[in-house]
DNA sequence: CGAGATTCATGTGAAGTATACCTTTAGGCTTAA
DNA sequence: AAGCCTAAAGGTATACTTCACATGAATCTCGTA
């Protein structure tokens, strides 16, 4: 008896893994995962040039301009730069002076946020050792100088997502970067900042904007078709041959051409549209997939927010989507008539909500910023408007697909035990 | 009736506060030779 | 004497709060035709 039930069990995984063996779509997954790094770049050949040509001088021992490099999030900057950075270290000879080229994330969590901990990775990266927090920031930057006055070196900072860094910290941080030439003897420093927001450089102080983007080199975003040739080149790699339907590279590229062209969401698109027809045992990735993964990479996003947002941040959703439901109940029963979400209602509901679950209430004053947040990472659609008379706020709408809300609702009643 | 002044409900910015956490430092205690 | 532990001191990060000022169109006011 028991062991007839393992015998079926046991058989009905086998199932599972032999389609997962056998009948992968898969050659090699890995080539279209984000972290993958491929040998070439088509259709930069005139940024890498660019950006080469500019950084060349490097190699000579000489300073280079400090380089400014634009572009929209999957547009190849920061592959190119890397790639870039590659073949720089590969070419160099000089043996009296060190070529050392770093790359710090700015965007990444345990790098982000502070000049310190910018500056604790750099050194880091350096070969030297930092406390994570607990000195402060001047001493830091002293042991940055003091490792760079130890030996002669040319220096080349990458600092990627830039923007991000700054929009926290003051522009004052690049300018003690850009300064800090002047007050080395030995080592030079360039610097390459790499941002995806074309308004970054306008936003800096004068001063350090002239010195920081000495040169500018915008990566536009691919189009369709140049979209689609990258996916090629990939899927050739990455699938076995003849899972690909007619036309899902070319639906694919579509969709991430309208998301303001971005290769990453491409490749995303066509991965997860993999995962999924694997997993439903099929032996061909047909465009019904697609659509099925885009929505999912959305819905995936939402959860992902809602799940790991913290305790206030999700009381005031729910009270968002709360009013949201009185609103479509409305709808139903007396036809058109729409109530708009304001802030004030929000607060109102939310402040009920703390009670309910008491929990300390916050000031008005955090809970628009909240709101901002959340529109910020897309869980809403906030517009200021002035109602004249009746002051200015915001305009909330919620941006959840009404298919998930259920369970988003679900995750939030859970999470905040109503 | 139309131009300007008012007004409302909040947006927004700066600065301050509380709490949690971090390292360094110094002093005291333990331990092994 | 060396090593270890602990608490105090001094720093940062995070998540707020407080205070103060900014906004922009509906509405009010008042001079004028």
């Amino acid at each position: 008896m028991a062991g007839n039930l393992v015998k079926i069990k046991m058989g009905r995984l086998d199932k599972i893994f032999d389609s997962v063996e056998n009948g992968s779509l898969f050659k090699d997954k890995y080539v279209l995962q984000a972290n993958y790094f491929p040998d070439n770049i088509p259709h930069r050949d005139k940024q890498i040039d660019q950006v080469a040509s500019i950084l060349a001088p490097i190699l000579r021992g000489d300073r280079t301009s400090n380089l400014f490099v634009y572009g929209l999030t999957g547009t190849g900057k920061t592959l190119s730069v890397k790639y870039i950075k590659d073949q720089l270290l590969k070419r160099y000879k000089k043996e009296d002076t060190k070529l050392r080229i770093l790359y710090i994330n700015c965007k990444l969590k345990k790098v982000s946020d502070t000049e310190y901990r910018i500056l604790a990775e750099i050194i880091k990266q350096l070969g030297s050792e930092v406390p994570a927090t607990g000195l402060p920031t001047d001493q830091v930057y002293a042991k940055f100088v003091e490792i760079l006055e130890e030996e002669k070196q040319s220096l080349l900072l990458i600092l990627d997502e830039i923007d991000q860094a700054v929009k926290k910290i003051s522009d004052s941080f690049l300018y003690n970067l850009t300064r800090l030439n002047s007050e080395l003897s030995k080592t030079q420093i360039s610097l390459v900042g790499i941002s995806n927001d074309l308004k970054f450089l306008d936003s800096l102080d004068p001063r350090v904007r002239s010195s920081l983007g000495e040169e500018e080199i915008v990566f536009s975003p691919y189009n369709a078709l140049q979209l689609k040739d990258i996916l090629k080149k990939r899927s050739e790699r990455a699938f076995n041959k003849g899972v690909l339907e007619e036309g899902v590279l070319e639906k694919c590229a579509a969709y991430a051409a309208r998301e303001h062209g971005d290769a990453r969401r491409a490749l995303d698109l066509l991965r997860i549209s993999a995962e999924l027809a694997e997993r439903e045992g099929s032996k061909k990735i047909s465009l019904k997939y697609i659509d099925m993964a885009n929505s999912k990479i959305d819905k995936d996003k939402i959860f992902d927010i809602v799940e790991s947002a913290p305790r206030q941040f999700q009381l005031v959703l729910n009270s968002i989507i709360n009013l949201n439901k009185g609103n479509q109940a409305q709808k139903t029963l007396q036809g058109t008539k729409i109530n708009r979400i304001f802030t004030g209602d929000v607060y109102n509901n939310y402040q009920n909500l703390c009670e309910q679950t008491k929990t300390e209430i916050l000031t008005q004053r955090r809970v628009g910023d909240l709101i901002a947040e959340m529109d910020m990472v897309g869980l809403i659609n906030a517009t200021v408007v002035s109602k004249g008379r009746h002051g200015r706020t915001r305009e909330i709408k919620l941006s959840i697909p009404n298919q998930i809300m259920e369970k988003v609702s679900g995750i939030l009643s859970e999470r905040l035990m109503i």
